[in-house]
DNA sequence: AAGTGTCGCAACCGCGATACC
DNA sequence: AGGTATCGCGGTTGCGACACT
């Protein structure tokens, strides 16, 4: 894969990709007396070429002990451990993983450590799991908190429109919140990230951790993870239903099952009418309830589900 | 098959640190 | 002590390869 742009020429000298021709050149000319002064090097060999661009050549490509391919998973590990401490110190941490050049690992963190890390909710400079979902979350309850008192102050009736806004955008707000947690939680790659950011020894502890409930993130154990990815199932599968209303009343559709594949979670949702069955709990029609001998136990956990997490204490026992 | 977007990575650029005169 | 040259590092660029539509 080459690199840069085509070969050019400043001052007369040559840049751009080095030609197979060149390396041997140089190669040969550092065999037999060494780079000594990387600024005479280029006449001194007969390259065409600027000082930087030979030294640059040499310690990150043509040097004989460099080691290529893929980066091993102690090496991964090495990089973040070492990330983690001393940040964007590439020489640095070259230095601790004999054969690798600071070029090389500096590619590798920005092109797949750094994007795993993200994808993960760990923040890549930190090395803490991230907050802004968080951050999110309480201003857009801010909004509303400041909608409600607002009206309270008009001392005017909410109509039924601006309350279903209301509950959709706070529901939203919840459910895409929750939607990252489990996502993050049910990645099988975040007990490798674990492993990366804590040592090997994660996954033991994390097992201890779920046994005796003392539980990283928020503390999920396991069973609720479930119970939150069936109910994102349930949702999705409510708007893959997704019907036109009938009238200005809520309506209600009964999630059917649906199995994603593995190790993935439904979209987000979207906050429409006919995914609030806990609203309109009270409102129910039976007859448009086509088998509610199946579905009422869905539906009741359903509701359950978001009675839960419509409520302050939920959220509040999340985030602490 | 062709067009478009994304990724991976070699190489370049700019700047601070160090060495030398 | 001050100026200049050189080195080394971290950030950025831009091209080819590959994936996707």
């Amino acid at each position: 894969m080459m690199g840069r742009s085509p070969a050019s020429e400043d001052n007369g000298l040559k840049k751009g990709p080095w030609m197979p021709e060149e390396d041997r050149i140089l190669v040969d000319h550092i065999r037999k007396h060494g780079h000594g002064s990387w600024r005479e090097l280029p006449s001194l060999a007969g390259l065409n070429r600027c000082g930087k661009s030979c030294r640059l050549r040499w310690t990150n490509y043509l040097r004989p002990d460099i080691k290529r391919g893929k980066f091993s998973d102690e090496e991964e590990q090495t990089i973040v451990n070492l990330h983690a401490v001393i940040g964007n110190k590439w020489s640095a941490i070259a230095s601790h993983l004999p054969g690798r050049t600071d070029n090389e690992i500096k590619n590798f963190w920005n092109t797949h450590l750094r994007k795993k890390l993200l994808q993960m909710g760990i923040d890549p400079v930190t090395h803490k799991p991230r907050t802004d979902h968080l951050d999110v979350l309480a201003s857009l309850l801010q909004l509303l908190a400041a909608a409600n008192f607002n009206n309270l102050l008009n001392n005017q009736p909410l109509d039924i429109n601006a309350l279903r806004l209301q509950w959709d955008a706070a529901m939203l707000a919840k459910l895409h919140l929750l939607h990252n947690m489990v996502q993050v939680l049910r990645n099988p790659s975040t007990i490798e990230a674990m492993n990366l950011i804590s040592g090997p020894t994660f996954r033991e502890n994390h097992q201890l951790e779920a046994n005796t409930g003392n539980l990283p993130y928020g503390g999920f154990s396991p069973h609720e993870v479930t119970k939150l990815q069936s109910n994102f199932i349930d949702l999705e599968a409510c708007q893959q239903q997704h019907q036109p209303m009938k009238d200005s009343s809520f309506t209600v559709n009964v999630p059917t099952s649906s199995t994603p594949p593995p190790h993935q979670l439904p979209a987000l949702i979207s906050a429409s009418p006919e995914c609030r069955p806990a609203i309109v709990k009270n409102k129910i029609n039976p007859n448009e309830i086509s088998n509610p001998s199946s579905t009422s136990t869905n539906f009741e956990a359903w509701g359950d589900f978001m009675e839960d997490i419509a409520s302050d204490h939920y959220w509040r026992d999340i985030i602490e």
